[in-house]
DNA sequence: GTAAATGCAAATTATTTGCAATTAG
DNA sequence: CTAATTGCAAATAATTTGCATTTAC
């Protein structure tokens, strides 16, 4: 029942992403980029361990830790903090954008705002700067909660 | 040499707050509130307790932690992470501002823009949140530093 | 074949907490 | 006086690392 064919996982976005850079493609790390690059949400270490081990139960935490480093390093990978303590991870290949956090249930949205960035570039132009990168977070309730 | 007046430190801003709060005040908590009412940067926790006991060797490291907690949920300090492990504090009588960080030297320079703070409520609107807070960082490098 | 990657357990780092002793109000 | 606060040392939680073993190229 299981072929041969099983086995060669279609090459996801972000492993195409690594193979250009020359990274080694091992199976555990083929595995992690196969997760990230389905994933649309902003996943922590914990979670894509879980989500990781599902697909092929022999991948450490401690690979999970040294893979999303690694990509983040490679800028394959964007890392938040959302509060809560951990890290939070996306794929750069979700493009540039911000987040709107629900304080109450951690919800995360994302959204781009083109008056946003222009207004960036200038507050970094007017102190001599070169914008490397920005973040724009906001922190909100649903409107009507009570609390 | 040593007069009993010079016991008496004047009360500071933070001090102020606090007493109007009705917290208790210990001679360390006034110390940190001392510390932090003049501090014009964004200290972590490492560097407050060494500015306490500076003043009073008699401040313990967990104090600090307990005290940066209570005046956080007090609103009486701002908490931000501009990544390097640490939170770092500030007196929220600073004044609602933003910062832009040297990705190079870790220096932060604050700014206000109002263009901003209107484009913020706007989007935390479309989405039916009311805004709690939010944070703007721009992360840049000075013009002309090569790398 | 060889340098790089992995798993595991132990180490680190930032922060929190239990508890007996101290202190503000 | 009494409840809140402190110091200290031990506990957590997230993340990193040393080292023997495995693996991609």
């Amino acid at each position: 029942m299981i072929s041969p064919a099983e086995k060669r996982a279609p090459i996801s976005r972000i492993e195409k992403l690594c193979i250009d850079k020359g990274m080694k493609m091992t199976g555990q790390r083929r595995v992690i980029a196969r997760v990230l690059s389905e994933s649309s949400d902003h996943p922590d270490v914990e979670e894509l361990h879980a989500r990781a081990t599902a697909e092929d139960p022999r991948i450490s935490l401690s690979t999970v830790y040294r893979t999303v480093r690694l990509f983040e390093e490679a800028e394959i990978l964007d890392r938040h903090d959302f509060g809560g303590g951990r890290a939070r991870y996306e794929s750069v290949l979700h493009g540039h954008h911000h987040h709107l956090i629900d304080v109450d249930t951690g919800d995360v949205m994302e959204f781009e705002d083109e008056r946003h960035e222009q207004i960036a570039r200038e507050i970094a132009e007017r102190y001599g700067f070169d914008l490397v990168c920005h973040r724009l977070e906001l922190f909100g309730r649903k409107r009507g909660s009570r609390t």
